[in-house]
RNA sequence: GGUGAGAUACUCAAGUGGCCAACGAGGGCAGACUGUAAAUCUGCUGAUUUUUAUCUUCGAAGGUUCGAAUCCUUCUCUCACCA
């Protein structure tokens, strides 16, 4: 059993915003006395999932809640997923046909049970209900809203202000999302704060179609990526995969800045805020290197998608790598047609884009063959191995014949 | 439906007949310094072994010209104002 005012405590930690916590405390409290699961509803989009640290934010949080009581929705989209949630793009995507679904989900699963408790969660599809909704169902659920509230919506009325077009179906969207709450009844509905509107209608749908109760709503930050300014995403190129390797893991973790680091920590690491203070006063105090708190962090997320042993060897890596400039323990390798001018080798070894690059790097010092700094750009590689190097971290094994 | 403005490289943004592979800023890559952090300084940032050169690129297609991102025609798309 455990203590309310502790698991709240724990459940508002690295929250946005809270809606009608009183009942998140209630919930909670029926389930210390009567046994009664609570559930806990989050959807995603259905295409392929490529989930990351800042979408772990949000699942680390629902795991939490299934440690007091909560049942998960994991609802995925494929239904809304067509429309698309409104972004101003507006465009209205296929709808994926069920075996794709299928196979999003089962990789959903995989990645997601890292962390959730597969006993206490619950794989929906919004299609199942949603497909039965019906022209007739749609109309009606059409009438719980007027477009007055609807351009209340931040982005709608921005983009109604300055008159760019919205389309009726995006319209549809958040109706349809909200639906879902009113579809699995559910006590709470998790999400990030551009989710802010979507979520506040399942409440509001769920009272117009008179559930007899109204979800909580819990809103996370949305993690900020690699670069320290912008929310974590895969376009950005400033996300870690959760299916990366531990080595590439480990790299970018290390290679966030030291304030980005403690803001890692508070959302992502399963140490308690108390842990976390002592660490940040021990750094200001100059008795604690800030790089070993990082590797800290970066041991702890490569263990909850790899292993421990994975997370100890790429700490190894790294520092035979970095450290000591050594060659890490596994380079590709490429055969090559011999002899072979050096900047096409390294395009050939994929560590170089174009044997432009390839020039401008060995100009610069860059390019090193078996550890030696080349400065001849017209070098020929004749037959043998070797392994080139492009900067500090591209590395490639070659096999001239 | 009418009128006007615009579309330039990853993004923003100069350039309005040759000196333009195209100013500048951001981003990115690399070097120095470090803890592969941040900050700072420096270089590079279309492609190609013809490298003081060649080829492709300034919304698309044509045209004028010795020569076009720049001028003309048509088209596509975006924006603004009017209805």
């Amino acid at each position: 059993m455990f203590d309310i005012k502790e698991a709240l405590k724990e459940i508002k930690r690295g929250v946005a915003e809270i809606i009608d916590e009183e009942r998140i405390e209630k919930l909670l409290k029926r389930f210390l006395e009567t046994g009664e699961n609570f559930t806990v509803k989050a959807g995603f989009d259905p295409t392929a999932p490529d989930l990351h640290l800042g979408h772990t934010v949000l699942i680390q949080k629902m795991a939490l809640f299934q440690k007091y009581g909560g049942i998960v929705q994991f609802l995925i989209g494929d239904f809304t997923g067509m429309i698309g949630d409104p972004t101003g793009k507006n465009e209205t995507r296929k709808k994926l046909d069920r075996e794709t679904v299928e196979k999003n989900a089962q990789s959903y699963k995989e990645q997601v049970f890292k962390i959730l408790d597969p006993e206490k969660t619950e794989v929906v599809f919004n299609s199942h209900w949603l497909d039965a909704l019906g022209t007739a169902g749609l109309v009606e659920l059409t009438t719980t809203f007027n477009v007055a509230r609807m351009l209340e919506r931040e982005d709608f009325e921005k983009r109604y202000k300055s008159q760019t077009p919205i389309s009726i179906s995006e319209f549809l969207y958040p109706l349809l999302q909200g639906y879902d709450s009113v579809a699995l009844k559910s006590d709470i509905e998790m999400g990030g704060t551009d989710q802010k509107f979507n979520l506040l209608m399942g409440r509001a749908l769920q009272r117009s179609y008179h559930i007899g109760k109204e979800q909580a709503v819990i809103m996370m930050p949305l993690l900020e990526g690699l670069d320290g300014v912008n929310k974590m995403s895969k376009s950005l190129g400033n996300y870690i995969g959760v299916t990366e390797d531990a080595n590439t893991m480990f790299g970018k973790v290390l290679s966030a800045s030291d304030e980005l680091m403690w803001r890692y920590y508070e959302l992502l690491s399963t140490r308690t805020i108390e842990e976390i203070e002592d660490l940040k006063s021990e750094v200001a105090a100059g008795t604690i290197h800030p790089k070993e708190v990082k590797e800290h962090l970066a041991c702890e997320i490569i263990e909850r998608f790899h292993s421990s042993k994975a997370a100890q060897d790429a700490k190894e890596e790294f520092e035979r790598v970095h450290k000591r400039s050594e060659l890490p323990a596994d380079i590709p390798l490429f055969s090559l047609e011999g002899p072979i001018w050096i900047a096409k080798a390294l395009v050939e070894a994929k560590i170089s884009p174009s044997t432009s690059q390839s020039r401008r790097d060995i100009k610069q010092g860059a390019v090193k063959i078996d550890q030696e700094k080349i400065d001849d750009e017209q070098l020929q590689l004749p037959s043998g191995e070797y392994i080139l190097q492009v900067g500090k971290r591209k590395f490639a094994k070659v096999k001239v014949s």
